[in-house]
DNA sequence: AGGACGATTAACT
DNA sequence: GTTAATCGTCCTC
């Protein structure tokens, strides 16, 4: 397997580090990751991002130094995770939105009891985060730390021409950005579904 | 103190 | 194709 990713390399402009994240693997434990979908999200000059309205005790990870872990918790049953990328205090960071589980599927499975086909495994935001057994206690971890349980290395060489980009899932604002970042033909890339999905109170 | 809403998923028809 | 589930976070009193 690559060589663990430095803090230099998440300190590079988030949307340059998005799409070389792809294809890099994820390892938690026994189970491992191959990314094939991200987002960035560009801190304050981005309105879909969390941390476009200053820091709170939920996003200050975002506005420390690259290479820390960010999870959220959202819809009330899910977590998400993040890499915190770019220049010290830009706040910025990457969705990590699917991957190909590549090891230890047992102990994935076994954390996504509902899961029915193994490509479903960390198909999607909250299902990647899930199989990896990210929660919000793992937020603000240091992925260059030695010793950290959530490492992330270069994977074998990505074909850039698969590289593909779009507009981000999920979001209501700033759709207009082609901030999503994914390889052509992975059957773990999560169908798009575009915008909001607004069902409570319905403004319009 | 109260309320709106979400960087979603699973289970339906 | 549709929709319920579910609660932390943040904004507005």
């Amino acid at each position: 397997m690559g060589a663990r990713l430095s803090r230099a390399f998440f300190a590079s402009p988030v949307l340059e580090v998005a799409p070389d994240l792809l294809g890099c693997v994820l390892t938690s434990g026994s189970v491992a990751v191959r990314i094939t979908e991200v987002e960035a999200y560009q801190g304050l000059d981005d309105p879909a991002s969390h941390a476009f309205r200053g820091p709170t005790p939920r996003t200050e990870v975002m506005f420390g130094p690259p290479g820390f872990l960010y999870v959220y918790f959202t819809y009330g049953m899910h977590w998400c995770a993040n890499l915190v990328c770019g220049p010290d205090g830009t706040a910025s960071a990457v969705l990590l939105r699917a991957g190909e589980v590549i090891g230890g599927a047992d102990v994935a499975r076994e954390r996504r009891p509902a899961c029915k086909a193994d490509r479903d495994l960390a198909r999607g935001p909250a299902r990647l985060a899930s199989a990896l057994g990210l929660t919000g206690v793992d937020s603000g971890l240091d992925l260059c730390a030695p010793g950290s349980p959530l490492t992330v290395r270069s994977g074998s060489t990505v074909d850039t021409a698969l590289v593909r980009n779009g507009p981000r899932v999920g979001i209501r604002v700033a759709t207009e950005r082609p901030w999503r970042f994914w390889l052509d033909g992975e059957p773990t890339v999560s169908t798009f579904r575009p915008g909001a999905l607004r069902k409570r109170g319905d403004s319009e």
